[in-house]
DNA sequence: AGTAATGCAACTAAAATTGTTACATAAAAT
DNA sequence: ATTTTATGTAACAATTTTAGTTGCATTACT
């Protein structure tokens, strides 16, 4: 995992989910397949649950379930739930004295914003069945 | 600079450049504009150099030009010659034993993919000449 | 009680990115 | 010719980000 880990991450653990979404998951076995760490696992998933995605129980027989349907879900929910931010500059912390910087500097922070945005339209196309679909 | 590092410095070199496009620009010179170091400025464009997008002098009144005319560039010939992948999966190396794990790693890998190729269609609609208008 | 799960915090480890130093090379100016 | 000014590049250091680990509290079921 590298670039866009949480994405992939949690893509990865919803699919395996939507593969059998009428029992709980645990951390533990979703971790095993995608290969990684519970922890891991529960920090990315708790994102989604704090968004209203997914629910969590503890205790015996508990894990992770879809809050409702799961076809319903697109990645945009899941991009924007994780606070991704992949093409639009983090900050724009370069503040010159100079105004034609400054307005360049705007220009670009717009255009890439612009471009983020774009992304997340996409993302809002593609639901999770597409993971079941062949 | 965090996360499209290059491609956030690339742009902003760029722009500068386009601003006042008939005299060579040196690294020190953008280095100093774009608030950071003069090499970091030469990695970044020594890989726009190898895709013909720039040329550079060494010596005396050397630096930096446009190969042709800038407002003939677009945000797609930059990405793609950074090598930048800023949605798609770096690596597919998840091979699990698992027959329908790997279906859908790759079913993933496949969606992320075309979320790139989407990315670099709006890449290209961008023209540097955005840069210098209001 | 005992077991099996999440939740969370603190820490460690690893990876990626950025910055720095040093020096070689080339071209122009003096 | 020598000096000055620039790129080119490699090796290294520092920083930042990300991922993994450990430990323990909490909750729920058996």
């Amino acid at each position: 995992m590298k670039r866009n880990g949480r994405l992939s991450l949690a893509l990865h653990a919803l699919a395996h989910m939507a593969h059998d979404p009428n029992r709980p998951h645990t951390s533990a076995e979703i971790a095993e397949h995608i290969g990684t760490n519970a922890v891991v696992v529960r920090r990315v998933l708790g994102k989604l649950k704090e968004a209203g995605l997914l629910t969590s129980e503890k205790g015996h027989a508990g894990g992770w379930r879809f809050s409702g349907d799961a076809n319903q879900i697109t990645l945009a929910d899941i991009y924007l739930c994780l606070d991704e931010r992949l093409v639009a500059e983090s900050q724009s912390e370069m503040r010159s004295k100079c105004l034609i910087e400054n307005n360049l500097h705007e220009k670009i922070s717009d255009i890439l914003d612009k471009l983020e945005q774009d992304l997340i339209v996409k993302l809002r196309e593609i639901q999770i069945s597409k993971f079941s679909q062949h």
